[in-house]
DNA sequence: TTATTATATCGTAATATTGCAATATAATAA
DNA sequence: TTATTATATTGCAATATTACGATATAATAA
């Protein structure tokens, strides 16, 4: 046996999952503080920030854009990578959501 | 080579990793539903909620607890589980400054 | 054309996660 | 005391993730 138990759970449980999964690697995070920090989209030189090789921060990018945290589109030869607003909403508002029902409760 | 590049990256970096990892799997995420779903806190029956062995739950909600997204309080021969309202408060905080961020920009 | 530059993909070794049977622990009941 | 009930821990097989060298792709420059 192992890992993955996925057609147990509905596709929104699945989903969320799969949205912290790729939220879930430190390097991933420092991307996301990175492009949160750079003041364009711009941002062909996000491998010298990481202390990690290039082949692997391309598939934490790549993690990250299939899951929709970041868009990345093609400018020449460079990518331009950019947080998706939309999500970092819905993300704010799942939480929102739990906390207005937790604070109904006893603890 | 292989997992675990923790050293090169912060404490925030590595701390907020932890937390979604915890959230990254769909039987946890099922668990925070229940957990918002159910009335009181007195929930000892996480295990028939879920297609999974009681091992395995107890397992998953171990990895809950470790990242602070739940409280367990011992009950006489039940435990006692809840979200952690704090956590839940300080994700969606975090998401809100990425989002009122990102609007200021060009994406 | 041949560099050069930037990013992606392949292949694979090291490591981590997942799930559960078996077993242990702990509290209460009989 | 011996059940019974509820939860935790151990050990291990199956699977997934991580990291990177080697290589491929694609755009521009010389």
């Amino acid at each position: 046996m192992g890992a993955s138990k996925a057609d147990f759970f509905t596709k929104e449980q699945n989903d969320l999952a799969s949205l912290f999964k790729a939220m879930s690697h430190p390097a991933r995070i420092a991307i996301i503080q990175y492009l949160l920090s750079v003041d364009s989209c711009i941002c062909g030189d996000i491998v010298n920030e990481l202390p990690l090789a290039q082949p692997t921060v391309s598939q934490h990018l790549k993690e990250l854009k299939n899951a929709g945290v970041i868009q990345g589109n093609i400018d020449g030869t460079a990518i331009c990578y950019c947080l998706n607003l939309e999500t970092m909403q819905k993300i704010q508002h799942y939480f929102g959501e739990i906390s207005s029902k937790l604070q109904k409760k006893c603890c």
